[in-house]
DNA sequence: CTGATATTGCGTTCAATTGGTACATTTGGG
DNA sequence: CCCAAATGTACCAATTGAACGCAATATCAG
């Protein structure tokens, strides 16, 4: 029973037909015996709980990964473009799919799988953890802290390190940090997601002049709660704001 | 199953082992007879020449497709790495191997390929046209400028304005510039690649002090010969010097 | 109520980087 | 021999970034 793909995803009107896991190996075999290179995607889901950057993660099922853990994959149908499987995916294991989601790179190594000739397309995603805690039941999921990793099965150690270098360098130039908190938040949360992702401390005060000094955060006019402190404002992210800032070409020589 | 990937077992020495375009098309309908997702990678060759960015396309074969202009790609065999794959394209049409290379994106929508589902790796690469120009007799290769292009096939477009806007990201924090030119070069010339890339107008003293700041060019103590004004001073990229130095994880929000 | 404590929010200061400009220098060409 | 057209250097102003001071505001313990 172990590995389960939602069987909801069948009867939904994209038409998906899932493949049920027993079968992928069926399905792998064979590929491998015709020579043919089959594709899949592997998504890299990050959440921040407990001011740390997690990686949701699933017990392999393959033998020979015992115990390892590995990303959320699956093969891609042949009638779905790679971001719907994507988004399949993500719908399957979080049960979210209003998330960020955007491809990092593909991994097409021969001797990446075990069982047959699989080049990946890896994607990185962002989703709220207190949103995503309901959904979660299935007990060989988890969620992983990025800094103290176990082994884990196939390449994917290697697609998460470059999914998390992309996103630290990622998070520095556009608004993604913003799914991982909740639609208000303080500065304080806000900061501490940046030094986390990061691995640095900021200057507070510096912090708070460089976002305001964007011009994309509104006041919401409500008081943080619960804190045995002062508490902070709330913020939101205006989105429409940034998408209608002019991009410039031209950031400086910098290496 | 009959289906197999050309292997490709040809001399690799001859340097011109393109697959016979008929038997492209027999494994592209047979892939799609068996619902099968076919793996290729499509190359977007920069070079930099007349002081403008350009791009070598190829005729289409496809009759859909008649007199657009293509990118250089080639299905993917089953036993080479995608990178592989991409370094063979290369070599079969300009003969070069030392070019710098990178993945860019897959791209891999149900319908962008008439004949059959296939999900495309676009590789970006930089050459030096002079170096190049000798091996280019193929007449159905050539140079296109990049800001000037007339209509392409498959979704081909839109791979290249994918991979320029990647191109005029990526120049301004890594070295890839020096590629597409000579092993020396003018601070005029590296200015004039600057600004055709990233179609701005530039400072000249200020670019000088930018890239002197950063330490990374030598004085060859050779001039520029050929030019009907004052000679300036040839340089050489010192490309161990930027592999030592340290990578910053922080650098400024901004967005 | 009151003071201790912790954090927010708003300044200031100073150094470093960037942008803009003046000008002397060096070559080729009439 | 002088001019045109670049190169190469020096300098100043404006902007940005880093480090830090301090009052204001909340909780909590007594």
């Amino acid at each position: 029973m172990s590995l389960k793909i939602p069987s909801d995803t069948t009867d939904k009107t994209s038409g998906n037909t899932v493949t049920p896991q027993k079968n992928i190996k069926t399905i792998l075999k064979q590929l491998e015996n015709d020579g043919i290179i089959g594709i899949s995607v592997d998504c890299v889901i990050f959440g921040f709980d407990d001011n740390e950057l997690k990686v949701l993660l699933i017990k392999s099922d393959l033998e020979k990964f015992d115990n390892k853990w590995s990303l959320l994959g699956d093969l891609v149908n042949n009638h779905e473009d790679l971001d719907q499987a994507a988004y399949r995916i993500l719908k399957e294991r979080t049960g979210l799919d209003d998330v960020y989601l955007e491809q990092v790179k593909a991994f097409g190594e021969v001797g990446r799988h075990p069982a047959a000739r699989v080049v990946t397309i890896a994607y990185c995603s962002l989703i709220n953890i207190e949103h995503h805690k309901l959904k979660i039941l299935d007990n060989e999921l988890h969620w992983h802290r990025v800094t103290t990793l176990s082994e884990m099965a196939f390449d994917h150690r290697q697609i998460l390190d470059v999914c998390y270098e992309w996103l630290q360098k990622r998070i520095q130039e556009h608004p993604l940090g913003f799914s991982l908190l909740p639609k208000q938040f303080s500065l304080r949360e806000l900061q501490n997601l940046y030094e986390a992702i990061l691995d640095v401390k900021l200057d507070r005060r510096n912090f708070r002049k460089k976002f305001f000094s964007m011009d994309l955060l509104e006041d919401t006019g409500e008081l943080e709660s619960d804190v045995p402190h002062r508490p902070g404002k709330l913020y939101k992210f205006n989105y429409d704001k940034y998408q209608k800032k002019e991009r410039k070409k031209w950031f400086g020589i910098d290496f």
